[in-house]
RNA sequence: CGGGGCGUGGCUCAGCUUGGUAGAGCGCUCGGUUUGGGACCGAGAGGCCGGGGGUUCGAAUCCCUCCGCCCCGACCA
């Protein structure tokens, strides 16, 4: 391929729209353009790494039996409501009308729609198990697109579904997927961390999220130095000093705290209580579906009063609680102002969960056994203390609520947790039977019962890992790819196209490195050497060779290792070899 | 959705406060010189100043409104 004619708008500055690296890079460079937010023109370059990751991803899902199929973007409303997600997806569907004014939507995941096919093909224990991916666009209306190909509306996911007909099968499809994870991620050159996750709005049991630590990401991981442990901080538990509370039996009282709003205030006021002394009340409210009937309920959260809740935990928390009675959780949200008084009689800053029986109530687990507590009358500007809680708080559920901290002990070991940004690049769940038992996809089993499949969901986002490869792998004149998905493996660089005798040097290395095989650019442009090296740095190329004039004389070429950022002079004749060979040597290093 | 910012040649931006009919650098085209880290000289092309409405003799500039984009908080691959 010849850069004179391929098209790879490189821009000199900095875009102005671009925050993140991946981001400006992969706009400077000439791999993407925007189209309208979280809406992104895929060039050439773009277009060949995306490839070469499809194709990685795609040897890997084979590799464990999957089987490759493609599936509509385009949904008919009535599937989702079948599983009840066309209510639970809420804002984030994209949503449209055909002209007979029927419901449809894009697919933002497609659990439905293999569900679909699972339960009108498959009959019998003996067709299982089944492993089906695609590598296809998906839609979500985000609330905030951002940071480049990072967080989009749409994007390119491979997504993967296995049916096993019982858990047992699942726990093994589980690992096939997690190991063939790793070795996508290993191809691609990603450093990557494995933690324990949520599995929000998609349910089921247990799911892994696969994570590049980098400050781009939206995700906040604890882990563990010395076990390994690591866990999203949505769901990441820790160690804490336990606290011994005396007069544990004293009985409580109000007294009167004017002014005082926040756990801060207490802890300063006369007779208050320090934080880790006080219960914090914070008011929710749950709306749920059950059947057709939406309702809205108010959920009291109970936490130590130097604790922050965890929007995750609350969310998961409530959402059991309202599946056991039959309905599900569309949306948790802070109490207005005036919801509150209504509820508590009390305004925030003078509320509290004592004698409160009316409502769902969930205490965190760092309250347990604690007593001799402050926390707020629901009388404005009085307070009680002396609150145990096991006596005075009897409804309460014990769930955990809290978000850990850095610093903070490993559940696992006597480790101290370290907390950093990641961004969430794969994510697999099991889902057991959640979708097969509301679409009714069953299978006979061996005794000739009917039961519902058990099944697991996997998806990579294919350009959060072209993206994040960015993020990882960059410096101060551009990317630096790892070979296995860089759009070309070398690039040729006559200096001076000019120089009759270097473009036949160049002319011979490009055509014998074609021939070869290689995936090589030739930049043929009648431009300066500046020019074009610059370019070559930014686009990220592995390799380069130079062909310039003062080393050409003696016979020499360039050889540049972007990634070292070394360079060693070879003879002419033996450039080809040599990049051959180091090609050869770092796709191996990927590859296993 | 709430909060903040921005919208002017392809790109980065100035001009707007204090209305008078649009500028710079880069890029692009042509000619010449140059050729190992984004060169230089000369000549050019290129702009419904995001849209609509209003105020005014006159609006990129002031007012209203809509749209779009970016960033900070609630969602996810």
């Amino acid at each position: 391929m010849r850069w004179s004619q391929f098209f790879i708008p490189t821009l000199r500055e900095d875009p102005a729209d671009a925050e993140v690296v991946s981001h400006k890079l992969l706009l400077r460079a000439g791999f993407i353009r925007q189209l309208g937010a979280g809406i992104y023109s895929y060039l050439p370059l773009a277009q060949r790494s995306i490839l070469k990751i499809s194709e990685i991803i795609r040897q890997e899902m084979n590799a464990i039996g999957g089987q490759e199929f493609y599936l509509p973007a385009l949904n008919p409303a009535e599937i989702w409501k079948e599983s009840g997600r066309w209510t639970v997806m809420g804002e984030n569907m994209f949503r449209l009308k055909d002209r007979k004014g029927a419901d449809l939507c894009l697919g933002m995941t497609h659990e439905e729609i293999f569900t679909d096919i699972a339960r009108h093909e498959l009959r019998s224990y003996k067709q299982l198990p089944q492993v089906w991916y695609q590598i296809q666009t998906k839609f979500r209306d985000e609330p905030r697109p951002k940071s480049g190909l990072l967080r989009v509306r749409q994007f390119t996911m491979k997504d993967a579904y296995t049916f096993d007909i019982d858990f047992a099968g699942l726990d093994k499809a589980f690992e096939d997927q997690r190991r063939a994870y790793c070795r996508i991620y290993d191809r691609c050159g990603l450093q990557y961390v494995i933690v324990e996750a949520d599995t929000g709005a998609m349910g089921g049991s247990a799911s892994n999220e696969f994570m590049v630590y980098t400050n781009a990401g939206e995700d906040m991981v604890a882990s563990c130095p010395k076990c390994g442990y690591a866990a999203n901080l949505e769901k990441a538990q820790s160690r804490i000093p336990a606290i011994v509370d005396e007069d544990a039996d004293a009985p409580f009282e109000k007294f009167p705290t004017p002014g005082v709003r926040t756990i801060e205030d207490l802890t300063t006021f006369p007779g208050g209580a320090s934080a880790e002394r006080q219960i914090k009340t914070l008011v929710y409210v749950a709306v749920s579906v059950k059947g057709k009937q939406e309702s809205g309920e108010i959920v009291l959260a109970l936490l130590r009063g130097d604790h922050p809740l965890n929007d995750a935990k609350i969310a998961s928390a409530v959402g059991a609680m309202l599946r056991a009675e039959g309905a599900e959780l569309t949306q948790l949200r802070p109490a207005h102002p005036e919801e509150i008084l209504e509820a508590m009689g009390a305004n925030p800053g003078s509320l509290g969960a004592v004698g409160v029986v009316r409502y769902k109530t969930l205490a965190d687990n760092a309250l347990q056994g604690r007593a001799n507590m402050t926390t707020g009358a629901n009388v404005d500007d009085h307070h009680l203390r002396g609150v145990n809680i096991a006596r005075d708080i009897k409804n309460a559920q014990w769930v955990d609520l809290r978000t850990v901290a850095e610093g903070e002990g490993c559940p696992r070991c006597d480790g101290v947790l370290r907390v950093a940004k990641a961004l969430e690049v794969g994510h697999i769940f099991k889902l057991g039977t959640k979708y097969s038992v509301s679409m009714g996809a069953t299978v006979l089993n061996a005794e000739g019962k009917e039961v519902p499949i058990v099944m697991g969901s996997y998806g990579i986002g294919v350009e959060r890992v072209l993206a994040s490869a960015i993020e990882l792998y960059h410096d101060d004149a551009g990317i630096i790819f790892p070979i296995t998905i860089a759009p070309f493996q070398i690039v040729v660089t006559p200096l001076n196209i000019k120089d009759a005798e270097l473009k036949a040097t160049a002319d011979r290395i490009y055509d014998e490195l074609s021939k070869a095989g290689v995936e090589v650019l030739y930049d043929d442009r009648d431009e300066r050497a500046g020019v074009k090296l610059n370019d070559a740095d930014l686009v990220g190329f592995p390799f380069q060779i130079r062909v310039g004039a003062k080393k050409l004389k003696e016979g020499k070429v360039e050889f540049y290792d972007r990634s070292l950022k070394t360079s060693e002079d070879v003879e002419a004749t033996a450039a080809v070899e040599l990049a051959r060979r180091r090609i050869d040597e770092a796709v191996r290093k990927l590859n296993g």
